[in-house]
DNA sequence: TTAAACTTTGCAATTGAGTTGCAGTATATT
DNA sequence: AATATACTGCAACTCAATTGCAAAGTTTAA
């Protein structure tokens, strides 16, 4: 990703504090969907209540999205430029059963899905699991 | 389902004990997936870690299917005839963010899902988010 | 400027689902 | 019957997530 931390916050309309540019920043720099620990341990000396609510925050505003993928910890990933975070805007994901990690697969919009009569979608979590490239 | 306990315990291979099959009884009288806390509630006489241990039997067995919706409590439904939980076997659900009701999205056989190179699929956790017939 | 109002942060404590060790009970095998 | 194996209940523990609260920082309105 190219974009500033503090150009994100700007456009989704956050107010952009110390803590919070530290934990977009962090999660602009790994591809990788950080759970709230690996961004605590990255973020030695920032605490793990306001990066929690950092991480409320933005994905209330729709900066980052989140994925329970089953290992226990929630993962977030920055939303797509572009991404309002509709159903037309979600995407698969895969976690690796072997190495755990968690990737967004971007290129697989996931497709319209034939739901019962007179059910509303908002939001999916939509988590492929099995073994990624590096461990099959 | 009219399938008895038993039989399903015999076909899958599980020892019928008696808490495994108050257990699998609960699953089958109720349509809607359970959680741990649920099963704890209805069997007042049994204990928690004695369900929680026949569920992860009956997961391991293909007894049931786990979900992971979203709610801080993973629910548990008896699988479907026939179904031993392979990619093809297996279906979308739907989270209630109003009633917190999870659906079995029966009908729904989940499509194939192109994958990037050498990335294996072993199961999935598909979940959709939004409003049912009843809340919307 | 200054004071009040609001927002953010750090710390400590709590929550609660899930999990485990262990000893006692039940069941199967010899 | 004696032994081995499987199951169960209880209590304790783990650990990610969450919350209350007071201190610090920021904005707004005298
Ligand atoms: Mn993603
Ligand atoms: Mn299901
Ligand atoms: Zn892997
Ligand atoms: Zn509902």
């Amino acid at each position: 990703m190219m974009e500033k931390a503090e150009e994100i916050l700007k456009i989704k309309d956050v107010n952009p504090t110390a803590v919070r540019i530290l934990v977009l920043r962090y999660l602009l720099e790994h591809l990788k969907p950080q759970s709230l620990k690996d961004i605590e341990k990255g973020l030695m000396h920032t605490d793990r209540s306001s990066i929690f609510r950092s991480l409320k925050t933005f994905e209330e505003k729709k900066v980052v999205h989140s994925i329970e993928d089953g290992s226990g910890m929630i993962k977030y990933a920055v939303c797509p430029t572009g991404c309002n975070c509709d159903p037309q805007d979600l995407h698969y994901h895969f976690y690796c059963t072997k190495c755990s990690y968690t990737y967004c697969l971007l290129d697989n919009p996931i497709p319209i899905i034939k739901l019962p009569q007179n059910f509303k979608m908002q939001r999916a979590n939509m988590v492929v699991k099995g073994l990624c490239n590096k461990c099959s």
